[in-house]
DNA sequence: ACAAATCTGTTATAATGTTACACTCTCACT
DNA sequence: AGTGAGAGTGTAACATTATAACAGATTTGT
């Protein structure tokens, strides 16, 4: 499988995936809690986004169910240890699909079935990042979000 | 002034900004109705982006305040038309700085003082668009913003 | 003048995200 | 083991952003 390959839209083990995930998680030392681990694992079901409340809605452990803040608290976490990606576009989150090797991630987004594939790629616009370095601003984290039809969606119309 | 300076961040005789912007709209057959005018030029104050909130508290027509779904309205259409951009990291709203040329646009946003330079450069990052175009997908609009602090804000600490 | 299309007014509600504060747990250090 | 600091959780309330639905008004083309 080519490195730059978007694995969302290939058939794949997709419990690699998931094993991947955990493996990195671990592996860095991270304090993986009960809602980061249950939050995870939903993320992880598919390379689908889900907005906050959806995972909150499905989010449950030994019959409690948590308030907003605790999915928030967990998604936030995700995001900065770079398991999970926020979707500006949708408002919603993925999991990254290459948390072992994530420097920095584009997404294709389709507007039809919604699935979200994450593209390794240099972080934004050359011409967009050269004019900024001109008026000496510091960048510190970018968006790259491309919406549009999926190619499966694209034949099922 | 060069092409790809983006004006945010330029001291510049800013009226002109708003005329160009006005010219435009009538130019092209726009219907600029009361509240899209009114919208379009509070955001035509400046070169910050305004929430849709913060433009509807601020919008009023002989002393109508409007509902939220007239400031959604107008936005949705100054959007649509080019006249405007959505910023989806900051859930907000700015004027398009060259309504004349504008075909795809970045946009530079500084953290701490919220001024949103809109750059004008190609649609996407070139790594993320031939993977796309590789699996067949149908790219319909792109999102790019790189947040980070101005130079400005930078010797402000 | 008329019909179709577009725009507006209005009410209500949905969806997304945050503040604040008390409490509990974990971990490093005596 | 005790203990204190920091990190994580529970909970209620609230803030912000966005849309649905439908009736009425205005504009446009014929
Ligand atoms: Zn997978
Ligand atoms: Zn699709
Ligand atoms: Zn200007
Ligand atoms: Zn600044």
């Amino acid at each position: 499988m080519e490195k730059s390959e978007p694995l969302a839209f290939l058939d794949h083990d997709h419990s690699q995936c998931r094993r991947t995930a955990l493996k990195c998680a671990n592996n860095q030392g991270l304090r993986l809690t009960k809602w980061r681990q249950l939050v995870l694992d939903l993320l992880l079901e598919d390379h689908r986004s889900m907005g906050a409340y959806e995972i909150l809605n499905r989010l449950e452990c030994n019959g409690v169910k948590p308030q907003p803040p605790t999915a928030y608290r967990a998604l936030d976490f995700l995001v900065e240890h770079g398991l999970a990606h926020r979707i500006e576009k949708l408002n919603a989150y993925v999991a990254c699909a290459r948390p072992d090797a994530c420097q920095s991630a584009g997404f294709i987004i389709c507007k039809e079935c919604n699935i979200v594939a994450e593209v390794e790629c240099s972080p934004s616009n050359p011409e967009l990042l050269r004019v900024a370095a001109n008026v000496g601003f510091d960048a510190e984290s970018t968006v790259m979000e491309v919406e549009g039809i999926c190619s499966n969606c694209q034949n099922n119309d």
